[in-house]
DNA sequence: TTAATATATAACTAAATACTTATATAATAT
DNA sequence: ATATTATATAAGTATTTAGTTATATATTAA
């Protein structure tokens, strides 16, 4: 694993939004709009954090209907391996049936 | 380990300037002035960098006369621990006689 | 078709970052 | 004491980053 890959990804994951949007997808599949309630800031913003972290290979998406589900990528880098492991879970963030999405 | 400071321990080690004196730093002992010919930047951008890795608990430093010896922390989080093992360590720096310093 | 909803992209701005050069501090050598 | 060497700090600047609002795209509902 070379230098620069590492840095894309440590780059990607060192913002605190970004690490609890990683902490919540450790429970599985969460969706944009439940994101934007947890971390209190708009739509838009929440996109882009979400396509960092998809650029550095981190996340993927899967769409149904109109909105689109994030999770993580099942084979991460050994780095990412290891920082996965240290993050705590966030308590269920959505798509659990309480919200619309 | 709260999200803050693993925010604070990712950001100092996301730039691949910082990523290389880690992996400098695997070795043993590196000083100041090593650093500067590794990186091809200037000595008070060297010790900026270094003081970002030491302000986050990753390093620490040992002066031994006119000059400096940086070494990683003994006791490193479960993070740190995590990344650190990823890291490729880069052939000896210095600090191995052949230099000045 | 039209309206509503979910997400993405574009354009902009404020703050943070990573250098630079100049200068300060501290230890050693003469 | 003075000069030299190693490192740190300060001040300035260009770039990057992370948000904002406005708008575009795409799906579903009426």
């Amino acid at each position: 694993m070379d230098y620069s890959l590492m840095e894309k990804q440590l780059k990607a994951v060192a913002d605190l939004n970004r690490i609890k949007l990683l902490a919540c997808l450790k429970n599985g599949e969460v969706c944009v709009c439940d994101f934007v309630d947890i971390l209190g800031i708009s739509q838009p913003a929440v996109s882009q954090q979400l396509r960092k972290l998809k650029e550095a290979g981190i996340i993927t998406e899967r769409k149904v209907g109109t909105w689109k589900h994030y999770r993580l990528v099942e084979e991460q880098t050994p780095l990412m391996r290891g920082i996965l492991e240290t993050i705590e879970p966030m308590s269920p963030c959505c798509c659990t049936g309480e919200k619309k999405c």
